[in-house]
DNA sequence: TACCAGGACGTGC
DNA sequence: GCACGTCATGGT
């Protein structure tokens, strides 16, 4: 009998290995470890010398070796469109290039193959109200441990997992639950939130002008400016969006010379400065301040 | 011990 | 509208 169970187990792990696709891509513009370690992304562990990551229920292997990046996924669509494949990220470099800002330029060159993601949607909004006042490695507990407790727990070869959990999901828990997660004051963001969306969905953010999108943001309680702008440009390819925290201002004073203090008008000099590229150039100069210089 | 981290909210003016 | 104190939590 045991042994007809090893045998029933083992043909399903050839079938879902089989129904897995991978793909290769040149890794010039795509780095695994520059793309995932810029802290737009909280759900991913490094893996047999690459990366599982985790997006709503999906989940992917992605690892960068040599002048190659490949990408393993039963959802190799998803993931394709994830790591916004589709973006020419030479011509984005290219055009920053020639504002010549020396610091961006030095982020550029350290981390050219990063790229923005298109994440899921509902999972940024969570993530990212879980994420003000915080830093990234507590933020990855939490989002880990919110995780265990709701999602589902599946494999991808051979490695367990859990899904993000549904608004449905987390609008059933008390904010006393949320702070037991080490959530701390932002329990009552969550639980408020999580019933909003559950109540009213989030398709009427859809095909919204990037000015309506944020008005509509803003009315979560725990999203104010820089969240909002983190879930337009992570979750609704805003590109024109430029989250300002604590690094980007020290950015901001540092390398601009700038003498402003409100994050609001912070805000403005750069998209003024960068207009619809915002959102990269933010990306670039965050990662570049944070882990690279 | 004070300060910091991918900030936002409520209050007082 | 704007300035300011406060809000958990864990690391340095």
């Amino acid at each position: 009998m045991r042994k007809f169970y090893l045998i029933i187990l083992d043909i399903s792990f050839t079938l879902a290995y089989y129904i897995g696709m991978k793909r290769t891509y040149d890794s010039t513009y795509f780095n695994a470890a520059d793309t995932l370690e810029c802290g737009q992304v909280f759900r991913f562990k490094p893996y047999c010398g690459g990366y599982l990551v985790c997006s709503a229920d999906k989940i992917c292997f992605v690892k960068t070796e040599g002048d190659t990046t490949t990408v393993e996924s039963d959802d190799i669509d998803y993931f394709e469109n994830y790591f916004d494949l589709s973006t020419d990220y030479s011509k984005v470099i290219d055009a920053l290039s020639k504002l010549n800002i020396p610091t961006l330029n030095n982020c550029m060159q350290l981390a050219k193959g990063l790229r923005l993601l298109n994440q899921d949607r509902e999972e940024v909004i969570y993530s990212f109200i879980i994420s003000q006042n915080n830093n990234i490695p507590r933020i990855k507990i939490i989002i880990e441990r919110l995780c265990m407790q709701l999602g589902e727990k599946r494999y991808f070869m051979g490695e367990p997992y859990y899904t993000f959990p549904t608004s449905q999901k987390l609008a059933t828990c008390p904010p006393s639950f949320f702070k037991e997660l080490g959530a701390g004051y932002r329990d009552e963001y969550l639980a408020h939130t999580a019933q909003a969306i559950t109540l009213n969905g989030i398709e009427h953010l859809n095909n919204l002008d990037s000015a309506t999108l944020k008005k509509e943001l803003l009315k979560y309680k725990g999203i104010g400016p820089k969240v909002a702008d983190c879930v337009m440009l992570f979750g609704f390819s805003k590109m024109g969006a430029f989250p300002v925290d604590t690094w980007v201002i020290k950015v901001y004073k540092e390398d601009f010379s700038g003498t402003l203090s409100d994050p609001v008008k912070i805000n403005k000099f750069f998209v003024d400065t960068f207009g619809e590229l915002s959102g990269y150039a933010q990306q670039y100069l965050f990662y570049g301040k944070r882990s690279l210089i």
